[in-house]
DNA sequence: TTATAATGGGGTACCGGTACCATGTCAATC
DNA sequence: GATTGACATGGTACCGGTACCCCATTATAA
């Protein structure tokens, strides 16, 4: 017997002494004796034979694959949130494809064509921008698309309620009785954290149109250039209160606060989005809004399989959150 | 015009008035003619076509697809290697299929399974423990494993010393002066972590066999699990220096520190593994082993290839670490 | 001028499965 | 005794590509 080798259904039938198709069958379902059956999967058992999925889909037409195109794979929030659309669709007999593309938009529409040539049956796009790009792509694609986390116009979505958010938390600023406020938030390319969630804050704070009494400052999603601008901001002037538009950049502002011997909360307030176990291990733990990343997640997963079997399903579904006290901030 | 449907490369020659393999040759390179070129272009381009990679693939028996299978997509370490691995696979032409395990052994081997099915080019494992069952998988499927982090006796694995890391900050804990250690170790289950990076800090130390004078815990790769076990051995008693096998741990022991009105470093000082970014970033900044994970990620994915080549590469490949001091660590 | 490439393109047997049809038992029903 | 249908199995045309072989032209070399 030669060393474990590729081996087909062909040969398993032939080492049987019965035809391809009761091999098929035997794997299948459908009648095949007992005797038979025994007779097949000692055959198979010995060699470690296991039908090849790429045959069989070339047949059915799916491939049992979902891609997921993510901007990065270590955030608190993507990991959240592919852990459960992955166990959601292993679940459902699914495997999932993911692919990073490191917040490079090109590398998003090149994932999407790369799963277009895979035939997956299906894609959940965690996007930062929906481009035109994407709208045309989704268009002559004729597998279905789904975007977690920013809205698709004329496709389907699942996202969060960032200006609800954004409006909350100025709300509770404003409550907590905070005026001098800096808000850092991210490039207005990223639609929901960009625009949406930075709106809500400064509506929530109920500035009078056109006179802000709000310091606004924009940096990236890393913590080095996060802290970068927080330190020189913190130079010229520190506010009551920081507003950061994800925790990554509220735990960049409590270092950099603490370093320059600030006391949080005492001397300045500090606010995040995005709930990070981290942000409750730090000390003062950060008060921030929690979204359900793990209900997204599945919601989106869930929504996806619907759309593969061509059920109806809203176009847009909006998920929760809340806000979470921690000690970080202080009243004024 | 039909909406956007299925269309073959059969479909293709006949729009184009050409025979199927005149389009494959258009698709591979070979010789046709720049007018002939030009209409198969005008026809591809206007209905959207991609030949499937899964027929190609049934031909070529190649699936360019590398499974990674990880216990958890929450994590630092994991988020790290993984973008390194789909990195380097995408630059060489292969799709990164990433299958979570979430710390179950028993999904790891059907995650194993099932990339056989779909006749994956090769297996990166990111595994907690290489069992009789991988042992076996491995000799079975004709499909190339990797072990990434665990060493895979008879197999090939990139690891980390873990032993050497554990060694270094034994010895730099005995030369700081601290004698009342306590050291929160996780399962021996881990091999790596549980068993090498605990022997490693123990004989770092330099105690005389047998006597110890450190405390060991045990808890479980989560901050609820480490805060709770912390906190109740800090209640019995505080010692001068708190080794965590993990970053994450170490982190739980600050906040819980910390949260009992210790001071760090001055009550207790605390060394973690991994070098998070958030240990950077917490008060005291947490003195800790950075591991290059970067650097496994790539030489992981740059040997599985050599091993799908039927190169010749070593079984065995150790990437290096260093010591990080932060401001955690007193001395005595 | 003729042999020989190089170029351009058609035809078709696979790849490893599935689906569907055909054939043959054997026992229950008419 | 003839009909029927569940059971069991064989045979084969696909699925959407690639590979290889063959046949024309046209260009270049001998």
């Amino acid at each position: 017997m030669m060393l474990a080798m590729k081996y087909t259904m062909a040969d398993i039938a032939k080492e049987t002494g019965v035809a391809k198709s009761t091999v098929s069958r035997y794997f299948n379902g459908g009648y095949v004796k007992d005797e038979t059956r025994k007779r097949i999967k000692e055959v198979v058992d010995r060699v470690g034979y296991e039908p090849s999925e790429a045959a069989r889909n070339l047949k059915s037409k799916r491939t049992k694959l979902i891609g997921v195109v993510a901007p990065t794979l270590k955030s608190t929030v993507t990991g959240r949130q592919m852990t459960e659309i992955d166990n959601f669709l292993k679940k459902k007999g699914y495997s999932t494809l993911i692919l990073n593309t490191d917040h490079d938009p090109s590398r998003e529409i090149e994932a999407i064509e790369h799963l277009s040539s895979l035939r997956a049956d299906g894609i959940i796009l965690i996007a930062t921008n929906i481009s035109e790009a994407h709208q045309r792509l989704q268009k002559i694609s004729r597998i279905p698309i789904l975007a977690l986390g920013q809205q698709f116009r004329g496709g389907t979505s699942v996202i969060y309620d960032d200006y609800e958010a954004g409006f909350e938390v100025g709300e509770y600023a404003k409550e907590m009785g905070h005026e001098d406020i800096l808000y850092i938030g991210v490039s207005e390319y990223d639609e929901a954290v960009g625009i949406k969630r930075k709106k809500g804050v400064l509506d929530g704070l109920g500035l009078p149109k056109g006179a802000t009494k709000v310091n606004m400052l924009e940096t990236a999603f890393s913590y080095e250039d996060a802290r970068k601008v927080i330190r020189s901001s913190l130079k010229k002037h520190v506010p009551t209160l920081i507003i950061c538009a994800t925790d990554q950049m509220a735990l960049a502002a409590l270092k950099e606060a603490t370093d320059m011997g600030l006391s949080v909360p005492d001397d300045v307030s500090i606010i995040g989005f995005g709930g990070y176990e981290m942000s409750e291990l730090v000390n003062p733990s950060i008060t921030s809004v929690r979204f359900e990343n793990e209900k997204a997640g599945e919601v989106a997963a869930a929504t996806l399989l619907s759309m593969i079997e061509e059920e109806p399903v809203a176009s847009l579904q909006v998920i929760g959150h809340s806000l979470r006290e921690g000690g970080s901030v202080k009243r004024i």
